[in-house]
RNA sequence: GGGCGGGUAGAUCAGCCCGGUAGAUCGCCUGAUUCGCAUUCAGGAGGCCCCGAGUUCAAAUCUCGGUCCGUCCA
């Protein structure tokens, strides 16, 4: 469906709210762009929305004067008192959520659980001062950032939250929303009544839509009240089980309104932006940015491209060329860049998130690197990382726990600037090459620049002119890059029976009891084919959270079978059999007897990651956050966020760190409780492992250690786990570390089998383990002289040969002339062979002779040919056909070719045929 | 998550397409020039060509796998 088709849904009836019947609120049709809005105001002929009004009144107009922090809390205070519960704030790295990276909107950290009926909403009705970050999409191009004068890549989304449906009847809708919306406006932000309008529109996204009113004032949108009240089916919509109120209030946005300085940019940096300008000593034309900032609103950036044509035409009405504008406020705007930059920096680090080649972290690090950049361009000089820190000074204000991340700020910032450094220079060197090597560069080793190494044409182009050289930049340049992207394939798993079977069946997950517990009974509530089957209860741990599953012999009456495979489809675990079992039947009882030694084992490890995930954390920092995990019989491994490698003194502080804890055999409590409660009561860092769903949560904790959501099985006490031992780590990718590790009786194999091969190579040298490195690196040293010394000596007693060789020479006639054969035998490395031959042939230069050289080396024969030099004598052909006699080949180019074969026998019947084969050849 | 580029002397890189003697520049060492330094000249040392397997008479070069570094996109 498309929008004309969703407004037809819509009647003027669904948007006429309590309010504006009782106001007396009229609706009427928008002259500029025939939007229907609502009005107090009899004289009013356009909606209110910028463009209509023609620009941004409030800018110059000192209202409330909320400053950011101010604003998050007068919004708060309002809607407490008005009947709202205050919720925490989620982290700005969206951990739960498998489809994001970043938290986008303040609804986004109650999807997709409290939306879809699965989990109770923390409150009913709440609010939320979410931060949020958006990096690209329609409305926010990084490059506009700093130009629009409002546009942000992160911010914080007040969000006003109600839901309605059956069970949850202390939401609110349209009535008490708009109601709310009014009163705020106006009697906390001062707004007269008849300047506030009511904009009618239908939001859609994610499957869902419903009406929506725009709240307009002083030529502002202001906040967008959106009721999320239908979805969409195969044949239509119908109305959604949990209707759903997303009102995202910009905090930057109503505190900007209220300022009414020239760009939301002032208003929300605050004392930060005071430092920038004061750093740098730009000195801001204020005449010229009050006039521009209140066209800027008119810059629709629905279309990116319309950016510019819309700026060109701000400058036409300022009285000058869009080249001048760019001159005038760009440092400026490059100001604003930076600002923003470097507080979705701060917010991104506080919630762990690390600049990377992939996922979220990419974007995080293209943010700094226009930071860089722009600092750079424009000469600023500014300490990057001291402006994030005064950021932090800043918003930590509202969020404390910005403050985290001080003391590795430095850090990343350093690593990511000598990153970009060194690709840079790279960069640079490979292009001054090309230019060199080849006359022009074209479009498709401009997109390779590109894409494989980090060089914009633009800065392609520029080092050419240096050179003197041009270089041509197609127009549709970066979405002819884009078009080579190729099409992700999706492909689901395949599931080798029918889903539909398993409604409604639910199995108890008896292996949370008692982690111990290796036999048990239960009932076959459902037998979906030859292998396939369902019991009520079960000990066998289904495959997830990254442990594989439990493995266990399985008796019905006095047959027996083998599970070898368990997984969890809904509610139902569906177990599979290594070969049909007849007697197995539904409603059957079956005895279960696990597989210990493989329960054992998996259990361990995923205990053991828990804590060295701990350990991790303990030595390394906060920042470190768990993004995947494996635990099979063999081995564990854990991924976790960190900037650089681990070195091998951290790694052995993890190391001991997680052994301590293990020798310490602290208790291992598990608790099952409300999502919500171990949110407030542990914090967003119980979400390490992977994404789960659900109203309740299985809380495994390590006292003061480590405590994790998790449904896996772990061990009671810590001790239990036995013995950690680390194998190693390698970088996935930039920001994450594997660490791989054993625990237990695998831990003391691991341990065996290093001391085993250690011992075996000492033996070798027949030296103790501990002398092993001084010693393998004497050999390794004395190995590479000594083979330079016979190099050297082979090469010395060859040339010795070379007087006599050059005197025994015969004469031969060939059909072009007389030539001087030399044909010796000289056993040895090809190379050195090769080297004879080229000095004879340095020696004979321009005297006729043909050189052949044969011999044996490791069971094969060689062969090198080779001519006097300045002659011109095919001898790939002979030393091809001499190839064949000794069961090979041969061929090469120059003075000296090859060849060889797996006949050394024959080399003395290839001796007697060499003067024919010259004859036949030359 | 997907794609692309790369790993060769202490450093920066060529050679790879099209298999056949492993190179350049800088740096280092020695000698000459110089009162000494810089300079210049002459000579020299320095390479498991990332690792492993395959193809081949022959692999830095071709194929496959791994590893490390870089980069772009979603």
């Amino acid at each position: 469906m498309d929008k004309k088709e969703l407004k037809k849904i819509f009647t003027p009836e669904q948007y006429k709210v309590k309010l504006f019947d009782e106001m007396g609120h009229e609706r009427r049709q928008c002259i500029k762009c025939g939007k229907y809005f609502w009005s107090i105001d009899a004289d009013r002929k356009v909606c209110g929305d910028t463009v209509c009004e023609g620009g941004y009144k409030f800018i110059g107009k000192k209202g409330k004067n909320w400053d950011f922090h101010e604003t998050i809390k007068r919004l708060t205070d309002f809607f407490k008192r008005n009947g709202h519960e205050v919720i925490d704030s989620y982290p700005i790295v969206a951990r739960w959520r498998a489809d994001l990276d970043f938290t986008i909107a303040s609804i986004a950290t109650l999807q997709p659980w409290v939306t879809n009926g699965t989990v109770e909403p923390p409150a009913n009705p709440l609010v939320i001062a979410q931060p949020c970050l958006r990096f690209g999409g329609e409305f926010n191009d990084l490059d506009n950032i700093g130009r629009t004068g409002r546009h942000l890549s992160s911010f914080v989304m007040f969000g006003q939250h109600a839901f309605n449906s059956k069970k949850l009847t202390n939401g609110y809708w349209m009535d008490r929303c708009i109601e709310l919306n009014f009163n705020f406006l106006n009697k906390e932000l001062g707004l007269k009544p008849e300047e506030i309008t009511y904009v009618e529109d239908i939001w859609a996204g994610g499957g869902n839509f419903g009406p929506n009113l725009e709240s307009m004032a002083l030529g502002a949108e202001i906040v967008n009240s959106v009721f999320m009240q239908y979805e969409l089916t195969k044949n239509g919509y119908r109305d959604m089980d949990i209707k759903v109120i997303d009102v995202g209030w910009g905090a930057e946005r109503v505190s900007w309104f209220s300022q009414g300085t020239p760009t939301i940019y002032e208003a929300t940096f605050g004392p930060v932006f005071d430092y920038l300008v004061k750093q740098t000593g730009l000195k801001i034309d204020h005449d010229l940015l009050n006039k521009y900032s209140t066209q800027a609103g008119l810059l629709n950036i629905d279309d990116v491209k319309d950016v510019k044509s819309a700026r060109s035409g701000i400058a036409k009405n300022l009285g000058m060329t869009l080249d001048e504008l760019n001159e005038r406020l760009g440092p400026l705007e490059g100001l604003y860049a930076i600002g923003d930059h470097t507080r979705t920096v701060a917010f991104a680090f506080a919630d762990g998130a690390i600049p990377s080649n992939v996922g979220g972290g990419y974007n995080l690090r293209v943010v700094l690197r226009r930071v860089f950049n722009i600092n750079e361009l424009y000469g600023f000089g500014l300490d990057i990382t001291e402006v994030i820190q005064k950021q932090i000074d800043y918003v930590s204000k509202s969020y404390p726990r910005l403050k985290n991340v001080r003391d590795y700020v430095g850090t990343l910032v350093d690593l990511e600037y000598d990153r970009l450094q060194t690709t840079i220079k790279k960069g640079k060197s490979y292009v001054k090459r090309l230019l060199k090597s080849k006359s022009r560069i074209d479009e498709k080793k401009l997109i390779e620049l590109y894409q494989s190494h980090g060089m914009p044409p633009e800065t392609v182009q520029t080092i050419a002119k240096e050179e003197g050289k041009n270089v041509e930049i197609p127009q549709d340049f970066y979405s002819k890059v884009g078009e080579l992207q190729t099409k992700k394939e999706e492909h689901e798993e395949e599931v080798p029976f029918n889903l539909d079977e398993l409604k409604g069946i639910e199995t108890y997950a008896e292996y949370y009891e008692i982690p111990y517990k290796y036999e048990s009974e239960g009932k076959v509530i459902k037998k979906l084919d030859d292998l396939h089957f369902v019991l009520d209860k079960t000990i066998i741990y289904p495959i997830g959270g990254g442990q594989h599953e439990d493995h266990a012999t399985i008796k019905v009456g006095r047959s027996k079978g083998r599970v070898i495979d368990s997984r969890k489809y809904g509610k139902a675990i569906v177990h599979t059999l290594e070969k049909p079992m007849p007697a197995l039947k539904e409603g059957k009882k079956v005895k279960i007897i696990l597989d210990k030694e493989r329960r054992l084992i998996l259990m361990r490890h995923h205990s053991a990651v828990h804590i060295v995930g701990g350990a991790a954390r303990h030595v390394l920092g906060p920042h470190v956050w768990q993004t995947g995990t494996d635990k099979s019989v063999e081995k564990a491994r854990l991924d976790i966020t960190h900037w650089d490698n681990i070195s091998l003194e951290e790694l052995e502080k993890i190391e001991r760190v997680a052994n301590d804890i293990v020798m310490a055999n602290l208790y291992v409590p598990k608790h099952v409780m409300k999502r919500t409660d171990a949110e407030q009561k542990y914090g967003f860092t119980i979400y390490q492992g992977p994404v789960i769903p659900g109203r309740n949560l299985r809380i495994v904790e390590i006292p003061n250690f480590d405590i994790e959501a998790c449904g896996g099985t772990h061990v009671e006490r810590t001790g239990e786990v036995g013995f950690i031992r680390l194998l190693g780590t390698e970088k996935i990718q930039d920001g994450v570390i594997r660490i791989n590790l054993t625990a237990g009786t695998r831990a003391v194999e691991t341990v065996e089998h290093e001391f085993r091969v250690m011992k075996e190579a000492a033996e070798v040298f027949k030296v103790n383990p501990e002398q092993l490195p001084a010693t393998a690196k004497r050999f390794w040293n004395e190995w590479k002289e000594q083979r330079k010394k016979i190099e050297q000596l082979t090469n010395e007693l060859a040339e010795a040969k070379i007087p006599i060789a050059i005197s025994n020479a015969k004469d031969l006639q060939i059909s072009s002339g007389k030539i001087k054969l030399i044909a010796m035998r000289q056993d040895g490395d090809i190379q050195n062979l090769i080297k004879l031959a080229d000095k004879i042939a340095s020696e004979t230069a321009n005297a006729n002779y043909l050189v052949v050289i044969m011999g044996s080396h490791q069971g094969r024969a060689q062969i090198v040919v080779a001519r006097s030099k300045g002659t011109k004598y095919e001898i790939s052909k002979i030393v091809r056909a001499i190839g064949k006699l000794i069961g090979g080949g041969g061929g090469g180019k120059g003075d000296v070719v090859s060849g060889g074969g797996s006949k050394p026998e024959n080399i003395p019947e290839a001796f007697k045929q060499i003067e024919d084969i010259i004859k036949k050849n030359l």
